[in-house]
DNA sequence: CTAAGGGTTAAAGTTTACTTTAAGTCAAGA
DNA sequence: TCTTGACTTAAAGTAAACTTTAACCCTTAG
């Protein structure tokens, strides 16, 4: 077994389509050597790289924002544990305030009977927003009789 | 003041773009009456079915579901609140679902320290899946050394 | 009456994240 | 050697949700 992979293997491995890694290639967002034949070989740690794009992008960052992460990577040397983790500070709280704006959302639901939806521009319900003002008046209303 | 609304203060009012109102009415979510030298005239009501696409929007739906949702609405009488309390229903479940994926995927991030990421294709995190297998099976891991 | 401002249309453009297509090249086993 | 399956490229296509453009019409205040 080598130990570089064809487009195919990390396809294979990744659960990625083969398109999508040529694509991610042309994005920047991995790299492949050449083989014989002008064939792409891809060294073991792409499965890595592609892992954290994967949850990034479940994070909810675009393929640029993750390109520019990955590019905080050290380019001489292979990216330890603390590399890694680096780029990953700052999703937790990424995360929390997606799932504020939700819970913000919900309690909004259940408690919105009676509206009068008088400001459709500043409805915090109709509107995507910042989690301070969602959360911060209490219940919101959505429909009225 | 007319009790119809030209294109230009339904945009005004729900603070959508008059391209973004006139969109919708091409795919069939809002309707307009049509005046003198064929403008548009919206019925007030617009407004509170506008307040419903956004906040559809927000809770994750598409304009197609959005669309098929509210063709359930009554054709022959103005909708009351039960009919759009009956719309509504099933959102809080979609909404606690979008949360649960959120939390799983946080809980992973802070405890996914010296993971090997072995399979790429079954790692809870990098594969959007369902809930229960994410949130199931203890902590999953991220990142090695 | 006339100019300005808002409204009309169809068609094309935008963004993101890819996939599909077409036409051709490479690699490996029988 | 041949054949098959994997690989190559550039370019076009897809989907969602709109926006922009261009060319034109309508309404209203002065």
């Amino acid at each position: 077994m080598e130990d570089l992979l064809t487009i195919g293997q990390v396809a294979e491995r990744s659960g990625l389509a083969a398109s999508a890694i040529r694509f991610y290639e042309q994005r920047g967002l991995v790299h492949a050597e050449r083989g014989s034949g002008g064939q792409r070989r891809f060294r073991r740690d792409v499965l890595r790289r592609i892992a954290f794009i994967r949850i990034a992008q479940r994070v909810g960052l675009s393929l640029d924002e993750i390109a520019s992460a990955l590019a905080g990577l050290p380019p001489d040397r292979a990216p330890n544990r603390q590399d890694w983790q680096r780029l990953t500070r700052g999703w937790g709280r990424r995360i929390d305030e997606r799932i504020a704006v939700l819970e913000a959302l919900r309690g909004g639901l259940t408690s919105c009977i009676g509206c009068g939806c008088l400001s459709l521009r500043t409805c915090a319900l109709s509107n995507p927003g910042d989690v301070a003002s969602t959360l911060g008046a209490g219940p919101r209303y959505l429909l009225e009789d």
